[in-house]
RNA sequence: GCGCCAGUAGCUCAGCAGGAUAGAGCAACGGUCUUCUAAACCGUAGGUCAGAGGUUCGAAUCCUCUCUGGCGUACCA
């Protein structure tokens, strides 16, 4: 619809030059009387032209070549608005196109050829991965699906470091839980992993090598095998809510290669990093930061922000032509040192898309559950995933803006009910399957030949929203905005409802059931193409 | 102190590519199944869009300030 609006303006630029080279803003009003589109151009002109916005409007419809198979009616409203109402048959014309391309449709093509890395996740195996890493995983999914369909070839990365002074504690960990595991009284330190994991996994050393490991150093075998461990879990984790990544990326690798020394030689080489206090600091005031930060400790150990720049120059080389990260709020101080280092050795830093999400507040008996890894004071994702079920988890971190704080309301999400939203949504495509079994059962069938006759409110409703799925899907993938498409559906199964209530199928007159099956078939196809984009289930019954 | 995010109905939140009379779900109240799934639909009630200025023909939306909450502001990641 918006297109042809478009291409109407454009041909009346002929006529009305002022026209020209502005920007024509296509609305949908909220009040069904305005219309079924609308346009404030006029508005915008008085300005520029000095006159009444609601005579501009007249010279601009005036203009226009209309085609009264397609356009119903355009009038001039309110302060200078013009309000186009669409024919019914224009309108649910959509319904071909839906059939046409079945789960093709709402996929466009304007990305295509492009390559994207989405990194997201990143968790140091330390332990299994909690709620607090849900928001992370999904949000990093689903743009990634949005990515796919809008033309992106897209490839998920996990980023992790298996070195460094929490995977030392670790070691040490598993250690001390191994010593108490042969015997030794020991006490456990307050400030180790105090998870149960730790206990399982240095009961299995026990069990593999006895007591001969009592000489191991912790970051040895202790360490390897609880990386080992962790890992396996991490990734069945991800693979229960349906979360495949393509690679696990691991920091060390970038020393290995050299690709470290690299950078700081680089650095060096154009004046960014000086030594001083005994150590290395990047000259972030040189590219206009407010201070200096350290790249290299005294201890020799580099910050996160070095290995940060050599991984992603990994990306550049690598040939993605948008690189997503995916973090938590938490990060937003550091990331402008690892774009700005990025920028100053010549990559272009407008490439990358960082991804900030606002914390979970996780709710349990109306209470906030604080969570912390090393204190073993979590609830973890597979033991959410085993109550309430994939599609709820991924339905519920997804829902609201990422930029928002979110509220994790985990007695709201086991309850199996009208309460829990995702289920409104899958409701819809169930009675829809439903619907659609039935009516074979009739040996009825849908057909497209007379889609003209879907003229009450709740059908025009409902072919008026399926028309602006492509257009949201991918508006929500160029804005990383993928709770629009739960609201989205949301509109789409409230409409679907609302058609369910007034408009029979079975026992009405065969060329008008034929193509309100025909609209029900669409509206099924964009039902679940949405709950593929967020990675949820369109079940077929419930 | 400085920086980022937020503040919209009792609760959880949409709306924020400036538009006409601010929405949804839940909770409350009332109605709708002898015919396609009542996990649904219809209706009633509920608001100083945190507050104050400003820009604009027009502001929940953009700008400034204030207040409140979260997160940062490391030789942790």
């Amino acid at each position: 619809m918006k297109k042809y609006l478009s291409g109407l303006f454009a041909s009346a630029g002929k006529k009305l030059p002022y026209l020209n080279g502005i920007e024509i803003n296509i609305d949908v009003p909220k009040i069904e009387s305005h219309g079924d589109l609308s346009v404030n151009v006029a508005m915008l002109l008085t300005k520029v032209l000095k006159k009444n916005p609601r005579e501009i409007a007249l010279e601009i419809i005036e203009s226009f070549e209309i085609d009264e198979d397609i356009i119903e009616k355009v009038e001039v409203a309110g302060p200078g608005f013009i309000n186009f109402t669409f024919t019914s048959q224009f309108v649910s014309k959509i319904i071909s196109e839906i059939i046409n391309k079945v789960d093709r449709f709402g996929q466009s093509d304007k990305y295509s050829g492009k390559r994207a890395i989405v990194e997201f996740v990143s968790a140091n195996p330390t332990g299994p991965l909690t709620v607090g890493h849900g928001r992370n995983a999904v949000i990093g999914d689903t743009v990634s699906n949005m990515l796919e369909w809008i033309g992106y070839e897209v490839d998920r990365e996990f980023y992790f470091n298996d070195a460094g002074r929490q995977m030392r504690m670790l070691g040490d960990s598993v250690k001390q839980r191994y010593l108490q595991a042969v015997g030794d009284e020991i006490e456990f330190p307050e400030d180790y992993y105090q998870g149960q994991y730790i206990v399982e996994i240095a009961q299995c050393l026990k069990d593999e090598f006895g007591d001969s490991l009592r000489e191991e150093d912790p970051e040895g075998e202790f360490k390897a095998k609880a990386q080992d461990v962790i890992f396996t879990d991490i990734k069945q984790t991800l693979n229960n809510i349906k979360i495949n990544m393509k690679n696990f990326y691991n920091e060390k690798s970038l020393y290995d290669d050299g690709r470290i020394d690299d950078v700081i030689a680089k650095l060096k080489e154009k004046k960014l990093a000086y030594e001083s206090e005994g150590a290395t600091w990047f000259k972030l005031t040189e590219l206009g930061m407010d201070q200096d930060k350290v790249i290299i400790k005294s201890s020799g150990e580099p910050t996160y922000r070095l290995p940060d720049i050599a991984y992603h120059i990994t990306k550049y080389e690598r040939g993605y032509d948008l690189l997503v990260d995916v973090f938590g709020s938490d990060h937003h101080a550091t990331y402008p040192d690892v774009l700005a280092g990025l920028q100053a050795l010549g990559f272009d830093k407008e490439r990358v898309k960082v991804l900030l999400y606002q914390f979970v507040t996780i709710l349990k008996d109306g209470e906030v559950v604080k969570m912390s890894t090393r204190k073993a004071n979590y609830i973890t994702m597979d033991e959410l995933v085993d109550e309430v079920g994939s599609d709820v988890v991924r339905y519920f971190f997804i829902m609201r803006n990422m930029s928002s704080h979110l509220n994790f309301d985990i007695d709201l999400a086991k309850k199996q009910s009208d309460e829990n939203p995702v289920f409104y949504l899958q409701y819809a495509h169930a009675r829809i399957c439903s619907m659609l079994n039935l009516t074979k059962d009739e040996s009825m069938e849908y057909s497209l030949d007379h889609l003209e006759l879907l003229v009450a409110p709740s059908e025009k409703n409902l072919c008026k929203k399926l028309h602006k799925f492509e257009e949201e899907v991918l508006f929500s993938a160029e804005n990383f905005e993928p709770h629009r498409i739960a609201n989205y559906l949301e509109e789409i199964a409230a409409l679907f409802h609302r058609f369910y209530a007034e408009c029979r199928i079975i026992g009405t007159e065969k060329s008008l059931a034929e193509a309100r099956i025909a609209l029900v078939i669409a509206t099924r196809i964009v039902i679940k193409n949405g709950l593929s984009i967020l990675g949820l289930s369109a079940p077929e019954r419930m």
